[in-house]
DNA sequence: CCGTACATATCGTCA
DNA sequence: TGACGATGTGTACGG
């Protein structure tokens, strides 16, 4: 890893043609090529970048440019696509390379794929008597997050997201729609659950006859006596 | 702009939990406050970051983290979530702070809106002896990015996306359902348009009656020979 | 301030 | 490898 801060210019061309007026930033480059342009502000996401797999090439300043200031120029190149990133160095305020090693990476807690874990194994929070018929229940347009059935022994297809919007309505509706046709299931009802739901999409899967459940992390690991935290 | 690079572990707990290993990383604290935890790899995406508007506290650290070697604790709390982001710091084999100023910002070109000026300007490109109507037709569920006029003098709505996908199938779905209630444009037909078609957007396009056009930007720069490009 | 639409998204998973 | 969905998505531009 190679910090520098420098005083530059950035042009970038591939999907788009992007450029970076002359001002004092931060320069990333890691050890599998890739180059980060970081400014004092923003969030994570860098002013511009080169992403992996990448090759960085200084390349010689012309006269125009020397005397425009600039005194290096570094050429990164996409190793696969087309995209050129060049950046023109006018001063370098600092310049340090660091030993890094391989990071064991980050081990998370709490998507998607646990609210489904969770909520499948206390099916009850979508309903009194409801039955589990299984998870990821496959059909020709993908996998429904939840095959239940409810107290009137009716089929239920739930689709969970973590934050509830409007393409999670549309996606449960299609899949409501598929498995009406199918004459062993039917009648198939909707349960749109996620740990938030937007207010246009409470709106729309309740037109749609669909019933929507916000659910709780927290509850759902409550409900839960024998499971261990990880914190 | 501060830069660390240390030895340490971090912690996060707010939409989700997370916990990153010890290990050497570098810490990127700029003046808004955000901090991000980069590896010596990966893309532009940190492996850890709290957003702005937050807050960094030194914490106290208690004699068990001082016999695990801790020598410092940094608390990073946003402002107006609950999120937070504990930093414990084993080792520091880098520090310095650096004056950046304020950024003039990235220019961009050859985003949604230049297609969609771009290929308004070419209209034939979505079929022969197509005309106008006009650009950002507005209706009440919000704007139809192009409407036309084909060969047989009959309406076309056409809906632009750089990545087509289901969900923009989706929207000009709607516009058409509702253009078509309108006597004086009926019957109205679709055209879904974009730099890249996904597979299952095709598909699903195609089967409620929508054609597909797949736009280039370097051809339709080509068409227009008075364009002046950047680079 | 909230909601919608776009993005050089990135990332994991699974066929 | 490519398609597809999720993301602590971020970011700009509306109302």
């Amino acid at each position: 890893m190679r910090l520098v801060v420098a005083t530059c210019s950035v042009a970038y061309s591939g999907r788009l043609s992007a450029h970076l007026p002359l001002a004092t930033r931060v320069l990333m480059l890691k050890e599998d090529g890739s180059v980060l342009i970081h400014s004092d502000g923003g969030s994570y996401k860098p002013l511009n970048w080169m992403s992996p797999p990448c090759v960085t090439d200084t390349i010689e300043v012309d006269d125009e440019q020397r005397e425009a200031g600039v005194i290096e120029q570094w050429k990164v190149t996409h190793t696969k696509t087309a995209d050129i990133l060049v950046i023109s160095i006018h001063e370098i305020h600092h310049d340090s390379s660091h030993e890094l090693g391989v990071d064991p990476g980050l081990i998370k807690d709490g998507v998607e794929a646990d609210l489904q874990k969770l909520s499948a194994e206390h099916i009850e929070v979508y309903g009194e008597g409801f039955s589990l018929i299984r998870r990821e229940y496959f059909t020709a347009i993908g996998p429904v997050d939840i095959l239940a059935r409810d107290a009137n022994g009716e089929t239920v297809a739930i689709e969970i997201k973590r934050r509830g919007d409007i393409d999670g309505v549309e996606q449960l509706t299609r899949y409501v729609e598929l498995l009406n046709r199918d004459s062993t299931l039917a009648p198939v009802h909707g349960v749109f659950a996620a740990q938030e739901i937007k207010p246009q999409a409470r709106t729309l899967a309740e037109d749609r006859g669909f019933r929507c459940v916000v659910l709780d992390l927290d509850d759902l690991r409550g409900l839960d006596t024998s499971h261990d935290k990880l914190f």
